[in-house]
DNA sequence: CCCCATACATACTGGTTGGTATGTTCCTCA
DNA sequence: TGAGGAACATACCAACCAGTATGTATGGGG
């Protein structure tokens, strides 16, 4: 075995199947047809599909996070508002259509499991959390080199932002419209803007 | 019988249990139990479970819509923006902790069920357009009377109130937190601000 | 007074679900 | 070389699901 790869190609087959139908309604046989392998397989590697879940989002949906809107404003060669606009802006760009009818694999998690599962509460909350905290990271930066208000709270900012992103993937996908996206996106960005003194 | 009593607490049952459970994973006979009727009445009502569904969102949340945030921004005795700040600070004061939890039923609904069934889509795509028509509406009496900036597109502004708006809900229910509602709501505000001219 | 539709209640069905128990292959290490 | 565990495959299970078929009480109209 190279490196458990029937692990990876469950946790694949997983993802997707989630992201498409969401957790309850993810069928654990249309996931082992997708993975091409069998029951034994999966629970010799999870103990429920509880755990599936969980994995899927430790070790699926944590490093698209990280890589595609975190780390990205570590990158200090541009002003902060200039460095959220652009990390947005390029994270957009990588959704295709049926990627914006499906949503924020993140985000769909949250919103069907949180309330009845703390399991996957906690952990979109870490997320969540990870997230935010870049964020105001990146705010008080600028804050201290003088190109964003004083006048903002970081962390509430921090926020309003990730909310009305998550909200414009939303919007998008009950539109089922790329252009709803790219309109509520604008607000975004114009809000961004409004943040520099 | 009076007017239907029974399909009433059918559809009130069905209604809470789909917000604490979504529509997929709402179980018939725990609404049923809830109701505290039997299949036989839910069957002469209504042809199936996916249409007890579609009538809990015409008749149960966009008559709540309505009342609790389109038919407030009619109220022309506020100026445009005073109004919406109005509508959104006393329609967030109506939530309890219960409902923070459960998030937004429209935008559960959308979220679920928009990907998988026409049906829904179309509804719940309905009252989104009717909420946003209003918004939009109210952000252009304001330009004419000259209170709020001409350079904004009222359309595209109005998309991304609701994207925030559904945004601080979701956050707020994954964070099982009140606070983190108004600390989100409060960028909600601050922005409406920045609109007036 | 009877008839029949309305308004339910009860009992049941086929299909699907997550989960388990058991079998089999193969590779490693003693 | 053989013992044993890892890595799966196959077969099965009870519980639950939405939906249906049938039964029954009741109230109003002819």
């Amino acid at each position: 075995m190279t490196v458990d790869k029937t692990r990876r190609e469950l946790l694949e087959a997983a993802y997707t199947e989630i992201h498409l139908q969401g957790f309850q309604a993810a069928s654990l046989n249309a996931i082992l047809n997708k993975a091409g392998v069998t029951k034994g397989a999966l629970y010799h590697y999870f103990r429920s599909k509880k755990e599936l879940g969980y994995a899927v989002l430790d070790e699926w949906i944590q490093p698209y996070l990280k890589s595609t809107w975190i780390e990205p404003l570590n990158n200090q060669t541009l002003p902060p508002i200039e460095r959220l606009k652009q990390t947005i802006s390029q994270a957009a760009e990588q959704l295709d259509e049926q990627e914006i009818q499906l949503g924020c694999p993140l985000n769909n998690l949250a919103q069907e499991m949180s309330p009845i599962d703390e399991g996957f509460r906690r952990r979109t909350d870490k997320l969540y959390q990870a997230w935010l905290e870049s964020i105001t990271a990146t705010l008080a930066e600028g804050q201290e080199s003088g190109s964003i208000r004083k006048d903002i709270d970081p962390a509430d900012t921090a926020l309003f932002i990730v909310a009305a992103l998550e909200g414009c993937i939303s919007i998008a996908k009950n539109a089922q419209s790329q252009e709803a996206l790219f309109h509520c996106g604008k607000g975004v960005l114009g809000y961004l803007d409004s943040l520099s003194s």
